[in-house]
DNA sequence: CGGGTCCATTGAACCGGTCTAGTTCGGGCT
DNA sequence: AGCCCGAACTAGACCGGTTCAATGGACCCG
């Protein structure tokens, strides 16, 4: 509220609310601005004394630095740009961890959100426009190429997926993560589990083989149904199960929205679950926290995620790193309401399994 | 790509890769870089033979303008400021739609994340330390005092709440809405409609006052039930219901989120929907949209809104309004299958479900 | 042929910082 | 006294655009 003094000054009555600048401290102590400015940017020089006053004026006089200014003075602009599909709830998560991070480092974040009419190689050259100094890319399809290429323009973080190339990767360990869904359904009992597959994508293959692998672990079969990301693929994968002679006891979604529709359309057919069916999903989403859904689910950390590739541009930035790094972090089962022990009467059709 | 050209340029080691410059366009083409710039910003003056030429060269050089330099010169930095509660899809949808617009008009979004940590009037310096230009404030609750005094140092546009004072407002017509849904339950054949309300806030108000209007005016009695914005006070409100000597036939939920509650909760004890109750929703949220839920909501056109928001932006900073400005969308209902026509069975008593 | 107009174009100041190459000055050492 | 040194501070060139008064030349008129 010292808008009065701002619009009282001056008495003209054009009152041009001219910001304070670095002059106007100096003129005011009767120094440089060049020593103000090494003030402001904490580097020795100035005495206690000194630097001392140009606070004390620059406090009195309400100066607030200019970072256009100095951003261009530097030649940098203090951009990381974020690519993201904020529909997707992870996603939108994510974003604000990534915007509390940067701030905290004195980064601004431009948002570059994929739509199906904005493709993500337009969304990076929107954001290479605005000369962003670093690409945050929330799970990204571009191939390694594309991606190199980009590297060499900028340091590029990706989140999510394994990739190789001079990128960071910012991840969580998707195969791991439904191993441990795959040993908390084994541990209760249940021998029949089928993975409903999240597609082509690389986050779904590593779920996939997750999945594979963590069977064979136990000495089960694998039971890969074919879906996507979305509630419809959900629906038909129930439609499939129960097309069949026997269903499994367990089913592990690769994601929280298609377990939802599997769900659904397993009561709408009176199946309990867990009762008669257990179903897990993966993302630990709001939708899996909805308290009528109570969806066992994967945690994927997304606050740590985004402290971590922020750090990972601030190191390249900053600090001159430049070997790619990958930090690769344990994703958490947390388990809920959809998942139980196998019951008895579905033990019984059970035959011959190892 | 043309990283070659850059890094072999200027014979010495240090190959600092320089950004080619207005300069560098007018040293080629052999003018001065004021008419290059004049070019650029599309300015009459230039003969049309110059003006081909330089844009020629420019794009022969690969020159992309800096932001940051044209900015500074215009004491600018074409920073909308953004503040949202990104964890609510409705505001996530909302932000995406901002950035697209913003983008359109040459202007760039700063992400503000209000979060249990990080209030409003936190967010609101912090964008204004980004020097935003303008605020565009989601759902905001800060009182007309600080909107006023912050509207006197930044144009401000307020979405979704109705608000008076020097600020510019965005939002649909909540209580119309409500009505659109009311009528539409009543067109079923429903006389006990119950409103399962959101709590406080101006916006829940406003939805309320529009289910009692319209109540009214079909001669009905209103019937409010209390609740706020999450799906446990739609469980709650269920509960609360089912101890209730008769049910309603139909419950208007003041979001999409309660209203999952709520259905959830009616369905676990055995209830039908739409069949022994009709719910709605509001919000038209991609829960609401779940083919399993397919819940009859309110579509409140984010995508407009954000436009509407965006353009008196634009027409403040970029046209000179100075007098404030009120859009009032008007929302869309939108029909789906938790609402149906009042049956004959509901007439009667219900058996003892606990 | 002198003078006035109009158009395309230009030089230089400016925005508000950062940064480099100094300058000043007090004091210790020889 | 003469010299050197480091600490404290400064002048002025930058960064890459925008802006505006000023210039030069073509053209027209009386």
């Amino acid at each position: 509220m010292q808008r009065d003094d701002d619009a009282r000054s001056d008495g003209p009555a054009q009152a041009a609310k001219r910001a304070v600048t670095m002059q106007d401290i100096a003129d005011r102590v009767g120094v440089s601005k060049a020593l103000v400015s090494m003030v402001f940017r904490r580097v020795a020089g100035p005495s206690a004394e000194t630097r001392k006053r140009v606070l004390e004026v620059a406090d009195e006089l309400g100066y607030r630095p200019n970072r256009t200014a100095a951003l261009m003075s530097l030649r940098r602009t203090h951009l990381v740009g974020v690519m993201a599909d904020i529909r997707s709830s992870f996603h939108a998560e994510m974003v604000e961890y990534l915007v509390a991070a940067a701030d905290e480092h004195g980064y601004e974040v431009v948002l570059g959100a994929v739509t199906p009419t904005h493709g993500e190689g337009k969304v990076v050259e929107t954001l290479l426009d605005f000369r962003c100094e670093a690409l945050i890319l929330l799970g990204t399809e571009l191939g390694t190429g594309v991606l190199d290429a980009l590297a060499e323009r900028v340091p590029v973080v990706v989140v999510g997926r394994r990739v190789g190339g001079n990128v960071d990767v910012v991840r969580t360990a998707d195969g791991k993560g439904i191993g441990t869904v795959v040993d908390h359904v084994v541990g209760l009992g249940h021998r029949r589990i089928a993975h409903l597959s999240g597609g082509d994508g690389t986050i779904a293959a590593d779920r996939r083989s997750g999945y594979t692998r963590a069977m064979r672990r136990h000495g089960l079969d694998a039971d890969v149904v074919d879906g996507d990301f979305t509630d419809g693929a959900g629906t038909e994968a129930a439609r499939a199960l129960l097309a069949r002679p026997q269903l499994p006891t367990a089913v592990i979604a690769a994601n929280d929205r298609s377990a939802i529709g599997l769900i659904t359309e397993l009561r709408r057919v009176g199946l309990r679950i867990p009762e008669d069916v257990s179903v897990s999903g993966y993302d630990d989403s709001t939708l899996a926290q909805l308290a009528h859904l109570d969806l066992t689910s994967v945690n994927q950390q997304p606050r740590e995620q985004a402290a971590k590739a922020v750090d990972a541009v601030i190191e390249r930035l900053d600090q001159g790193r430049t070997e790619s790094a990958s930090i690769v972090l344990r994703p958490q089962l947390v388990v809920r309401r959809t998942t139980g022990p196998v019951s008895a009467s579905v033990a019984g059709p059970r035959s011959g399994v190892s």
